[in-house]
DNA sequence: TGACTGTTGGAACAAACATTCCATATTGCC
DNA sequence: GGCAATATGGAATGTTTGTTCCAACAGTCA
């Protein structure tokens, strides 16, 4: 017979739990605490970001109240309790972050090597696609297409990490029957090749950090002569930034030294096929 | 005259003004301040919820840096600016509840032609991913990556929809020092490029259906002359199937007429990576 | 080279914080 | 009605927090 330990209840991991809690003893509980899970409930966001003192004042207790709930729901303590909302707010892409910390931090978990490695890029590439999901305006994308879809050519421009974007770039256009220009700058060529384009011509660039000069230095200078220049890159920070007429921001997560290009692979084949449509429906 | 007060500016109120405030001046922060400015806008979720120093540990830098920055965009200390990102937080959250509630209730298509796209391809990135997770023998990949650290120079084979993740393969060997040839058949040459591998070196082919001929014919020719191959395609019916001395097989699911290439790249990623560490283990 | 301006790291600081404690008030029970 | 148990308000407490300050350093122009 196992000695007689307060077994001290474990208390409800995330939000759903917490709201079955609740409703299992919600009405059992003290009216003061009860005031504070009726708050709760109704404002959720609250109790995520504001403090203490500024949530007691709202469900109209006094902060130790607050502490003392939480602790009636086997929380050590408020913190505890709110760290609860924080996660809810957060979702999935913090389990992602999480996952990927985790691998990274073990040396070589088992199944050898190359598994950690894969498992590694596999949720670099999950968690890219994840934000890609959650923070790409769409809109954004059919301007984007409605330009292209009007250029007599289009120019793609992209080096080192990035030209296998702009090579798959230039497969997909191709296919798609819209006539592309790979600037590839095979012998030193690159502002040449890109020199040729006009107004009535576009280009898409694309560059993450560390940017590559000469793909910043094309964009540029296309944009100066009246170049439609679609910028594919990672945030307000990119040189590309302001060379650009419209910007398509993608937020790769990275695994080790390598950032994954799951997400502007999807983005890069989501836009290609989205002129061929507008171009269609121009017709 | 009025006195010389300084007109202090006005902070961004908003996450979108602040991203606009950073694209126009961000690239004149100092290197510490844009080192906050690049971690605040890959992990805006961070700083929503984490204290100075969490953030500050997490971006490389001091805490006091972090008040720094908020005071180099006009906040009076970093709480204010802090504040921008979780008011985003709560927006957004109830925002992304709604769309993905719209995604399902609608079959698909109303949304948007570029936003059903975008999903349709996320969608086809992350099942690849999944089965690669699920199916791949990573005991495979290690004695692929134990073939390729033996060898000399490494020969990359790969064209048509497949010559982004060749490039990138050169990309990758490159910045990992390991000695490799893009066979990239600029000017035809692709057969003389590949010709120059003996048995002391290592090939890479890669192709999917529909087999470009060339690269099955340059996988062969060396197979034939005792170069090891490592052939990244499809399935055992794969011409490339017969010609090579290890096959890693992989999965990628379609949308369309457009196939994922995230598996391919994970994989091409971890097998890269995987030779550098077979490399350093045997150093 | 030498002053000057701007940037950075790290310790010191004061304010804000969650939490604890205790006296008081309320409730339930005999 | 009186006692015990619980609930509550509010002050006290020990952390933790954001912030400030200063010395050291780097870059720039004379």
């Amino acid at each position: 017979m196992p000695p007689e330990i307060a077994a001290l209840p474990a208390p409800p991991g995330d939000y759903a739990e917490l709201v079955r809690r609740l409703r299992a003893e919600g009405a059992r509980l003290p009216p003061r605490l009860r005031q504070v899970a009726e708050h709760m409930l109704a404002h959720p966001e609250d109790m995520a970001f504001q403090t203490t003192a500024e949530i007691a004042a709202r469900a109209g207790v006094q902060p130790s109240t607050l502490v003392r709930f939480a602790q009636a729901l086997d929380y050590p303590g408020f913190s505890d309790l709110q760290q609860v909302f924080r996660n809810r707010l957060r979702r999935e892409s913090s389990d992602h972050r999480a996952r990927l910390a985790a691998l990274r931090g073990e040396a070589s978990g088992e199944g050898g090597m190359a598994r950690t490695l894969l498992e590694g890029f596999i949720r670099a590439s999950q968690a890219s696609l994840e934000t890609l999901s959650g923070r790409t305006d769409s809109a954004l994308i059919e301007t984007a297409a409605a330009r292209l879809a009007r250029a007599g050519t289009v120019y793609l421009v992209g080096a080192r990490r990035m030209f296998p974007v702009v090579s798959y770039l230039a497969y997909a256009f191709g296919k798609l029957g819209i006539r592309a220009v790979l600037v590839d700058n095979v012998g030193g060529l690159g502002a040449e090749q890109a020199a040729m384009a006009g107004p009535g011509d576009a280009m898409i660039a694309v560059s993450f950090a560390p940017y590559t000069p000469q793909t910043v230095e094309i964009a540029r200078e296309a944009h100066r002569s009246g170049v439609p220049v679609i910028a594919l890159t990672d945030g307000a920070l990119s040189p590309l930034a302001v060379e650009c007429d419209i910007l398509l921001e993608v937020v790769e997560a990275d695994f080790g030294a390598f950032r994954s290009m799951a997400a502007t692979f999807a983005l890069a084949m989501t836009l290609s096929v989205a002129t061929a449509e507008k171009i269609r429906a121009d017709a």
